[in-house]
RNA sequence: GUGACCGUAGCUCAGUUGGCAGAGCAUCUCGCUGUGGCCGAGAGGGUCAAGGGUUCAAGCCCCUUCGGUCACCCCA
């Protein structure tokens, strides 16, 4: 059977596509990653965490160790690659691990504590696309490291909520809470969860039996009909946990409560890995739960010893952009957006391009949106795209108004038109689009030490 | 990684028992040489996902691969 490298790759034009399970974000979808990034940007600001970026690839080990060798993210769903020199890489999975290698390596310990910190960053991994689910994705986290105190978590708690809201999704999910302990703790439950399932096994799902050895804690959310029976008159964690972590825990849903935070107690919610500790919570969907998960969190004070750093203590949550998106448009919500034209510029005659030319820049400059079809000189012809731009506006320069000093403004709505003098041009329509509506963005006034 | 369904124009989709590759929308041109939307006429655009097989003949039947959607596993 042929096989060229080409298969797979090319559309019947030759033509190169995306590899399985990525795509263009196109200038439609981008209205919404905008709109999120502002939201997210803004209410993490406001709280005082500061953004990070750490590389998307990063040694395979970092990863291997942090997230753990057992789990089906290391095992099968990294991109991992080798330099030229032999070293194995691997694009990142998922953000905390590298913001934990960041704090160690450039010795965050020694800034006042905690650190917060926030990205917005695509992730990679190498799954069957799906639902929400692409090989590389946008996620979106943050992290307090540095401090150890129920009041942060609820802090991280309420901000993923204030996030959803803000994004107009918040009232879709309900915010699923449990607390799995210190490691010691849970070795001890685990233990009880052995016994009690020791003479059980027969019942269990094929995958469910290994996992009593590797792993019993996920045989509480395990979606077979018959584990989920058991698991329900399976011991509870909460009557296992150390005192100190039910007191912490009984103190975040104080928090929780104060803050106005509804939340629902789930003492299904696991997590596999040993760095996690005591907090742990998931945004479920209402109506399908799980399945559609838009994101995640929990504290982790095993982590940064795990990566060779001091003992030190974290909480976090990310969150999946594109299920986000998905969700929004789900809700037929529509963000508010900035690619619209205010005025397009017809012109006629080689006098009335030039005078264009400058006209436009004047326009863009006082921030008018202005747009032009410059290589066009049917007038129809640029009077049809002013109206496919959806310009609420058209100036329209021929000789005759270059001679007069003069150009024509159109109000593409109602079809009126006026004749103005160059020197008013950029007034006028000023106060036509409204002083509010210009496009006056500035990055900043620029200062030197 | 496992399984199910799907792949025809930029988009949405027809295409009969195997017999000339189609429509609507979109794009471009013209009617209308300096005035858009409406209307009318016309044009461009396809290796029918790719490769192979069966056949006088394949968009249609068979095999493989790639891609898409969804579910499982798992996760964001």
């Amino acid at each position: 059977m042929p096989n060229t490298d080409d298969e797979g790759t090319m559309t019947p034009g030759g033509v190169l596509q995306t590899p399985k399970g990525v795509h263009d974000i196109l200038p439609n979808d981008h209205e919404y990653y905008t709109y999120i990034k502002k939201v997210v940007r803004h209410r993490l600001r406001q709280a005082g965490f500061r953004r990070i970026s750490t590389p998307m690839f990063e040694f395979t080990q970092l990863f291997q160790r942090a997230i753990g060798n057992d789990t089906d993210v290391v095992s099968k769903e990294m991109y991992t690659f080798q330099d030229k020199k032999g070293r194995s890489l691997t694009l990142k999975p998922e953000g905390t691990a590298g913001v934990m290698r960041s704090y160690i390596q450039n010795n965050m310990q020694a800034l006042p504590q905690p650190v917060q910190l926030y990205y917005i960053e695509p992730h990679f991994r190498y799954d069957r696309p799906q639902k929400g689910r692409y090989r590389q994705f946008w996620q979106l986290g943050f992290e307090i490291v540095g401090e150890s105190d129920p009041a942060l978590d609820a802090q991280i708690i309420y901000l993923a909520n204030l996030i959803n809201k803000d994004l107009g999704i918040a009232d879709l999910f309900t915010v699923q809470l449990n607390s799995i302990g210190t490691p010691e703790s849970r070795k001890e439950y685990m233990r009880v969860l052995q016994d009690f399932y020791f003479d059980k096994e027969r019942s269990l799902c094929e995958l469910c039996k290994t996992r009593l050895k590797t792993n019993p804690m996920r045989l509480l959310d395990c979606k077979e009909e018959n584990c989920r029976i058991l698991a329900q008159i399976a011991p509870k964690i909460s009557e296992y946990l150390d005192a100190e972590s039910k007191e912490f825990h009984e103190d975040l849903k104080e928090y929780l409560t104060e803050l106005g935070i509804k939340f629902v107690e789930n003492p299904y919610l696991v997590r596999g890995l040993d760095y996690y500790t005591k907090t742990v919570f998931e945004f479920w969907d209402k109506t399908e739960g799980a399945q559609n998960a838009i994101g995640g969190g929990g504290r982790y004070d095993g982590l940064v010893e795990l990566l060779g750093g001091k003992p030190t203590p974290g909480s976090g949550y990310a969150a999946g952009v594109e299920r986000i998106v998905a969700n929004m448009k789900r809700e037929k919500i529509r963000v508010p957006h900035k690619d619209v034209i205010h005025v397009f510029i017809a012109q006629l005659g080689k006098e009335a391009k030039k005078k264009g030319l400058s006209l436009m820049s004047d326009l863009r400059d006082a921030g008018v949106k202005t747009m032009a079809s410059l290589g066009k000189d049917s007038v129809r012809t640029q009077l049809g795209l002013a109206d496919k731009f959806g310009a609420p506006y058209t100036i329209i320069i021929g000789l005759t108004e270059v001679r007069e000093g003069v150009v024509i403004i159109r109000d593409m709505k109602v079809g009126t038109q006026k004749t103005v003098p160059f020197d008013e041009i950029v007034d006028v329509v000023i106060k036509l689009i409204g002083k509010q509506n210009l496009d006056t963005y500035s990055a900043g006034e620029l200062t030197y030490e």
